[in-house]
RNA sequence: GCCCCCAUCGUCUAGAGGCCUAGGACACCUCCCUUUCACGGAGGCGACAGGGGUUCGAAUCCCCUUGGGGGUACCA
């Protein structure tokens, strides 16, 4: 058995792609198959090297490994020509010298009568007489490949079941083969295909309309057909196609929001497809064990922010402390705060405080700016704190007793210690004592855990400057 | 317009004629935990698009309607 994805190198790989490469990925592992890579590079006018460099670059970041290729069809032109040398030999393909004005003016006649528009094959059985007067108006023909009318084309798709075509409603005989030789998708396709010796064609349902023109070019060279198996597509919440409108469409968007690769592909495997047990939280490799078509529904999925949210969540908690600090730093990095002036200790004990609120790895960088950044702005809310009668002269002396401790030999129970005897000593409730403590230290009302936050602060030297300022200025 | 595909809570889904008073997850609401926000725990709200058949019996099968999606290229 071998699967294959081919993207066309026309942009960074769509998340849509993403989801067609894990259920390739999925069929394969799942079968002992291979799973092959190929770029669809044919279309010279709108495919780039860096929309390339960015599908490999995704897909090795999502751990989609490939055991063939990447293949290019950029590099089998020769081979795409002696096949439609081949077709153009056997009467199943022709010469069409057909103008874009032409086809044009055809269009617009059928869609004026109501019909739907097609090609009406005017240029099937031209005699060579005409076609040397064609080429003598300096005609540069295009190759088509002949579709046999009436008749009908059906294959049992893998999810969808069977699925039947009329060739008529086809749009008349394709083109194959730009003028100047250069091959179009249906035949590349196919082509490259059989060559590859893909079995199982696990693509977007997108293509379904593509597969009977397919099917009848496998037929016209006598190859084997292969199964098909045509995924739902992914839509937005409103259940439109993903665009760029709606927050992010590549792969390469969802790394930098920080996602983790393993919860994108648990997400993007849950989209049409759930495994026998119910479990929702699973590694591809586990999913790979329960993967089949019977179990992919027909129906597209909405794409929800809120699922995907809450498994990126759940995957950043099982995160060992250093793993943790491991995909946090290049965010923290890039916002500018220094990792390299603290301790990798002091830096895993941050990350542990932080952890558990996060949905993405990108919420470390306003979550913990208070610990990269000297200066601090009360928000309102901090500064109505502040003003709780009794608050201000804990606070000086909570300033007057942290001057006496030394950071090198203390822990947090220390000042845990210290929050309580100087509650006690100013008869101030501690809850009041710990909120005023927090809109002193982080300038906010919220946050997370208090005692942890006021120690980290502390190692790091912006406890007590922060809170000399704060009393100096009231 | 024409062709194809699809149709269960707001969303993702379970369900392959009786196990369905339709199950789970996310989101939302309430309560508990708690110095706050989260996390966690316990509850709650919430769906078989509509209409015809078939059958003793239909969310499950068939037909129609409606709705949604895809395609209709010298793009892939």
């Amino acid at each position: 058995m071998r699967v294959r994805i081919a993207p066309s190198p026309t942009g960074n790989l769509h998340i849509g792609t993403a989801r067609t490469a894990v259920f390739n990925w999925l069929y394969a592992r799942h079968g002992g198959g291979e799973f092959a890579l190929r770029i669809e590079d044919t279309d010279t006018e709108r495919s780039r090297p860096e929309y390339t460099e960015n599908i490999l670059e995704s897909l090795r970041w999502l751990g989609l490994d490939w055991d063939i290729g990447p293949v290019f069809q950029s590099q089998r032109l020769d081979r795409y020509r002696q096949v439609v040398q081949l077709l153009l030999e056997r009467g199943q393909a022709y010469y069409c010298f057909c103008t874009e004005a032409e086809l044009e003016e055809l269009r617009a006649a059928q869609k004026a009568a109501g019909k739907a528009p097609r090609y009406d094959n005017r240029h099937r059985y031209l005699t060579a007489e005409q076609q040397q007067a064609f080429r003598e108006q300096g005609r540069q023909p295009v190759v088509r490949f002949m579709i046999p009318e009436p008749q009908t084309v059906s294959w049992v798709d893998l999810i969808r079941g069977e699925i039947t075509w009329n060739t008529q409603d086809l749009g008349g005989d394709m083109v194959i083969a730009r003028a100047d030789g250069q091959p179009l998708y249906n035949l590349a396709v196919v082509v490259d295909d059989i060559d590859m010796g893909i079995t199982h064609i696990i693509r977007g349902e997108d293509h379904i309309g593509n597969t009977p023109k397919q099917i009848l070019l496998y037929q016209a060279l006598g190859a084997e057909l292969p199964a098909f198996a045509h995924c739902p597509l992914i839509l937005n919440p409103e259940g439109k196609k993903l665009s760029k409108r709606d927050g992010a469409t590549s792969v390469t968007e969802f790394r930098d929001l920080g996602y983790l690769p393993a919860a994108l592909k648990n997400y993007l495997a849950l989209l049409s497809w759930s495994p026998p047990d119910g479990e929702e939280l699973f590694t591809l490799e586990k999913a790979a064990k329960l993967f089949d078509f019977d179990r992919v529904n027909r129906s597209a999925a909405r794409f929800d922010w809120d699922k995907l949210n809450w498994i990126n969540s759940q995957y950043i908690r099982q995160l060992t402390p250093a793993q943790l600090v491991a995909h946090l730093v290049p965010f923290w990095q890039a916002a500018g705060y220094a990792t390299d002036q603290v301790s990798p200790t002091w830096l895993e004990q941050l990350a542990t405080l932080i952890g558990e609120g996060l949905t993405k790895l990108s919420d470390a960088v306003p979550a913990t700016r208070f610990f990269w950044v000297e200066d601090l702005t009360l928000s309102p809310e901090a500064q109505a704190q502040l003003q709780q009668p009794g608050v201000l002269s804990a606070l000086a002396e909570l300033s007057g007793s942290l001057a006496a401790l030394d950071p090198a030999s203390s822990s947090p129970a220390d000042l845990k210690a210290l929050v309580d005897q100087i509650s006690k000593n100013q008869g101030l409730k501690k809850g009041v004592l710990m909120k005023g403590l927090r809109a002193a230290l982080t300038g906010e009302v919220h946050g997370p855990d208090l005692i942890t936050s006021f120690w980290l602060l502390w190692q790091r030297g912006f406890a007590g400057p922060r809170l000399a300022r704060l009393l100096a200025s009231t």
